[in-house]
DNA sequence: CCATTTGCCTAAAGCCTTTAGGTAGACGCA
DNA sequence: TGCGTCTACCTAAAGGCTTTAGGCAAATGG
């Protein structure tokens, strides 16, 4: 018989194409089975579960994200660099809501350290160098931040803005403008 | 035999108390029909699929927030009525973590229309009438906060805060301080 | 008190997960 | 080139969740 030529990689990255076709909750061991013509069981000697499939998922996509996220903040400062890690989540998000999706899965304290988890707070923390933040401060603006471009994605994502003006491109770039101002201007504590 | 008096309504409710204990993936027709000691046929006369009763806690919780939204909101104005709401929001998903993640659910069109999608809206409008702010920049504003709230509360369930300094609480709070000024002085288009 | 309704049951089919154990390509080495 | 080993993929099987079909008995009410 000819042989498929499967490997880890090559089901991980299979699936996150799964995944951003049929949505992440459709990503199964079997569905890849049939994708790749061959008998379920066979693909347990590349992955160890079901489980392990998605977070290799998780994983790529951190990763993915956090190298678009260094090549976007490279020579720029200031709201240049918010704008340009905003959109940097956002688009990945359009792109691939799949894979976004699959970022989002709890990973348990090893998997997380080990993944581009890191990167991400460092990118988030560099943007704020352009403005003029203290310790703790700082760490609070690291989360707003986070939770604005998460939570937008997600609403956005799940249909939220679709149906009303304005359309959503221009309160994303007006929430851009709003965090920029806040930013500058960070209420004393 | 005895019957176990069974009706929609009481699922819903067991099923919004199983996602609060083991998740809101772990909701299952099975592990319902195991709850009540009943076999798992049996449930479909009272839910048409593993989907709508999932839909149904959806709509419970959306409601269940929604009932405190409107308590917390009345009588407050301002900042006030910003910080109960973002508190709503934070404290329903702390208490009710499988419930908050039910309310994320994608609704169908006519599902999410019917739901208590609209009071939430009408909330976030009802705190911005405090500020000063006209259309098109108060949609903006309603996608701001929507945005922070979700994504604060998502990332923090997540654990996102869990294991560094300064506490959740505290972030919360400057967050809360910080879109207060910001709503205050919302920058010109 | 009997008829109808209806709540819960058994049976069965379909799909997904996961483990155990087998077979035959692919690969290294003499 | 031929042999042995490794390993990619397979069959078989067990267990769980979903959903439909059809049956019986408890509740309801005229």
């Amino acid at each position: 018989m000819a042989r498929a030529g499967l490997n880890a990689e090559r089901l991980v990255r299979a699936g996150a194409e799964l995944a951003d076709e049929a949505g992440f909750d459709q990503v199964t061991v079997s569905a890849l089975a049939r994708r790749f013509d061959v008998k379920v069981a066979s693909l347990y000697s590349h992955v160890k579960s079901s489980q392990d499939l998605r977070t290799g998922i998780a994983l790529l996509a951190l990763e993915e994200m956090a190298d678009r996220g260094d090549a976007a903040l490279a020579g720029r400062a200031g709201k240049d660099a918010l704008a340009a890690l905003a959109d940097v989540y956002r688009d990945y998000a359009r792109e691939h809501p799949g894979r976004y999706a699959a970022a989002r899965l709890p990973l348990d304290p090893a998997t997380a350290a080990a993944s581009a988890g890191g990167r991400h707070a460092r990118m988030t923390r560099a943007v704020l160098r352009g403005y003029d933040l203290a310790e703790p401060e700082s760490t609070h603006a690291v989360r707003l931040l986070g939770s604005v471009f998460h939570g937008y994605v997600d609403l956005e994502l799940a249909g939220g803005f679709s149906h009303s003006a304005p359309d959503s491109q221009e309160s994303w770039s007006r929430i851009i403008d709003a965090l920029d101002a806040l930013l500058r201007n960070w209420p004393a504590a």
